[in-house]
DNA sequence: AGGCTAAACGGACCGCGGTCCGGTTTCTAT
DNA sequence: ATAGAAACCGGACCGCGGTCCGTTTAGCCT
């Protein structure tokens, strides 16, 4: 009779150590702060293990890789967004009707991947798969295009509709020398294509 | 009278000197063989320079980064499939209508993606953006939508078709566990909603 | 041919991402 | 309280991409 766990651990791995959690928080802020003064591709992995007051393997041991570590700071700064979108003020949050909120989602996701390219672009494979940032939008879109009842394969009809927005196409187009504005009106016409291909009369 | 160039040399920057060539040539040559023996991933800069029998320095001058230098092995691979486009057999080449044309095009397209996925992969920004390969993709699409009478922002709708077929979205996608023929099919859907907003009854 | 200049060459050198392993700390069982 | 093991820590170390600069070479002009 020594097998007496305080809790089951349903499933979860063993927890953190708790020196662990520490240096996890310490780096993530250090990592934080100095992206934010001196911009994310500045940033060597040697001087945020520094700034943490930390070695350099535990860094890596805790993020993976240098992408891992940016992709963490991305997705801290994509949780207010996230936030917003799921519980915030109507044209963006729940309370309009789908077709406005598609819009709200359409123009504030531009503006936040802008927002947040250089992070991006730094934080690779991770940036965009995994940290559910992504995974985040094509629910949400699955979902608003549910509530349009569009029919056909709304999942990927959802990924089409995400396709322009991400970062790698935005950059070809723009160093193209689409002015931003236009962007967008481009993309609601291609909303607008996918959601009524017989002609449901929706419009702002 | 000293001055006379047999050609005006119009515009263009002073050619290449011949040993500038010459190595140019026993690089990308060097680099092609290294990829395709190793996969590009394996492909250190030292060993091109060294397999080629040049200075690293040289290989540099010329390619700029290792990007570069993927991106023209790339470049070169997507020769064949570009003249297939221009003037190979009709399905994909001049001579079926816009929509059997645009149809092939999306399939072959998606297959030379994803056979060419290490090398564009390898080949960051320099990939996709220069080296023609995108714009050519871009100006075709564009042709053959103005075939089609589509009307609207043209430019736009041939980003919003394209993009899904880019790389990076491909990944995404296929570890969400698409299989590549449903993924064909959406596409397809996509750029029939794209074309028909009335519903003029095109098909397959 | 011979000389002059601009361009190309090559390899020593640097910084950064990533790994490895001997020493230290946290947690658990007695 | 204490002993033992598992997990964590740190920084020396390695390989690769990229730069720099003294030296060599190709093209041109007399």
């Amino acid at each position: 009779m020594s097998d007496h766990h305080l809790l089951p651990l349903l499933g979860a791995p063993p927890p953190e150590r708790r020196d662990a959690a520490r240096n996890r928080e310490r780096l993530l802020d250090a990592a934080k702060e100095l992206v934010e003064r001196d911009g994310a591709p500045a940033v060597t992995m040697d001087a945020v293990a520094h700034a943490a007051g930390v070695g350099k393997g535990t860094l890596f041991r805790r993020f993976e890789s240098r992408e891992g570590l940016m992709a963490a700071v991305l997705d801290h700064s994509e949780t207010e967004w996230q936030a917003q979108v799921m519980s915030g003020e109507p044209p963006l949050g729940p309370g309009a009707d789908p077709w406005e909120r598609m819009l709200a989602f359409g123009r504030t996701r531009l503006e936040t991947t802008l927002l947040h390219a250089e992070l991006i672009r730094e934080a690779g494979r991770s940036g965009a798969r995994a940290s559910g940032a992504y995974s985040f939008t094509a629910t949400h879109v699955r979902y608003l295009l549910t509530q349009l009842h569009v029919d056909g394969d709304v999942p990927l009809l959802a990924v089409a509709i995400l396709a322009p927005l991400e970062l790698p196409i935005l950059e070809q187009v723009s160093l193209d020398g689409f002015p931003i504005d236009r962007f967008y009106d481009g993309w609601v016409d291609l909303v607008r294509r996918i959601v009524s291909p017989g002609g449901a009369a929706d419009r702002t």
